[in-house]
DNA sequence: CATTATCGTGCAAAAACGTGCAGGAACAAG
DNA sequence: CTTGTTCCTGCACGTTTTTGCACGATAATG
């Protein structure tokens, strides 16, 4: 392996880890600490990163610990992943769908709490990997790779053995005649299956969706317990979705 | 060869392989590394790569030569990696495990290889989402958080379902007396449950593992087909391996 | 404050390097 | 055909770079 090829190494696992590590780098490329030290000295010399005690972290950019970090998250998601997060009390079993917004609610968790959640989408089972305390149950099945999420008959068969006390569903369509709609069948299927073994379902509306209609029925409103969205789509929400018999929540930050 | 002949070819396996080592060159093409030399000079001076110690790198990093190279992966696992995706042929149903070098192996997969891959690793399914071809299946189960993988009894009980071809399995320990063994007993269940439904199971083997032994048994060799392992470690392996009745396999370059 | 991990520096061995030189092939001029 | 020139190549030799280890200094941790 050469120099070079070593530093670039170092810089991309930086970017990709949030945090070099010297003796982990000496074990796994099987050099000696003293050489990756003196890497990790040359490229601080050259402002690519910042050099600490015990190895080195990024140049100078705190926000961003982790890459996926920067991605997705809107304001308005944050805000309906801070009130769905915000729902969910100590002991509780929660079901948490996949999707954008659905990952909004599990960045929103907080660290230390003390649950179980069960969710289909491996992106939301990574995203909750530091939360000691909450036990992660990942639903098996076919990858969807649309959505990101495992689908079909194994899914389906594994997620009825569940009984969540909460579940956030995602949708691509909110609308008071025909209900909640989804664009893929698969997905309709495993979304209602949750509506009608969780003790309350809600729905994670972001400001497109509402009176919006997609092409699969996931249910009509009765099953529906909530609607959450954010405070900037309330009034528009409640003018919309005036009918529907279930509450609608806004996520005020 | 003609000396302009030899500098095409030069840049070709530049972008091909991402760097160039001289000794490597002069061994391949059984020219002195003078002359080598003087031609990675010629070509640096003409600014079509960049020279250094050891041999050349590409002139900028805009030329990405493969997605792969810039993900982090130590060499070792890289090639363990190939080898392994090299040996799934197209329709077969594969079991990868989960841990990094599993997920080296899934780095190293054709993109266009048509194949369902089984997984409990979120990551190593998440890794596949652009295989367009590959059917993946993610088992489901309770997320261990050491090592990213679903165990427990719901992950056994979706496992015996599948019957895979080939499957790649990663331990902690392969010791001639003490067979495979990993840290975890919950792991070890499931690698042994894989290692018994399988058509041929093989052992991913980085360095550190020759000659290690672990908490857990998985199982004794008789169940498996073969270990693959790094070029640089092949004859070591040979040694400690000696007696166990399976294929040790070199991961060539 | 004591213990442990990490760090920086000097040093020596190994690898890679650059340069000068000589042999040999290709080629043009005589 | 012979001679002189040019270019390519490999070898020898001294130089530079890289790497791992030893040792004292410094920072983190309890």
């Amino acid at each position: 392996m050469l120099t070079e090829e070593r530093k670039t190494y170092l810089l991309n696992r930086l970017r990709h880890e949030g945090r070099l590590i010297a003796k982990d780098i000496s074990d796994d490329l099987k050099l000696s600490e003293d050489t990756i030290r003196r890497d990790l000295r040359d490229l601080a010399r050259a402002g690519l990163l910042k050099r600490v005690h015990g190895g080195a972290v990024p140049v100078a950019r705190a926000n961003a610990p982790f890459e996926n970090r920067l991605s997705i998250g809107t304001p308005e998601k944050d805000a309906i992943g801070r009130c769905a997060a915000g729902m969910i009390k100590p002991g509780q079993t929660v079901f948490l769908d996949g999707g954008t917004t659905a990952l909004a609610v599990a960045r929103q968790i907080d660290p230390d709490l003390n649950a179980t959640l069960i969710t289909h989408s491996p992106n939301v089972a990574l995203e909750l990997m530091s939360h000691e305390r909450i036990t992660v149950e990942l639903v098996g099945g076919r990858l969807f790779r649309h959505s990101v999420v495992t689908t079909g008959a194994g899914t389906l068969a594994s997620i009825s053995r569940y009984r969540p006390d909460i579940g956030f569903i995602g949708a691509a369509g909110l609308h008071p005649a025909a209900g909640v709609t989804t664009g893929d069948n698969e997905e309709a299927e495993i979304k209602r299956s949750i509506i009608t073994r969780t003790g309350a379902a809600y729905i994670l509306c972001s400001s497109e969706k509402i009176g919006a209609i997609s092409t699969f029925e996931v249910t009509e409103w009765h099953q529906i317990e909530g609607v959450i969205v954010a405070p900037d789509a309330f009034e528009h929400a409640r003018k919309i979705l005036a009918e529907i018999p279930c509450e609608i929540i806004s996520a005020a930050r």
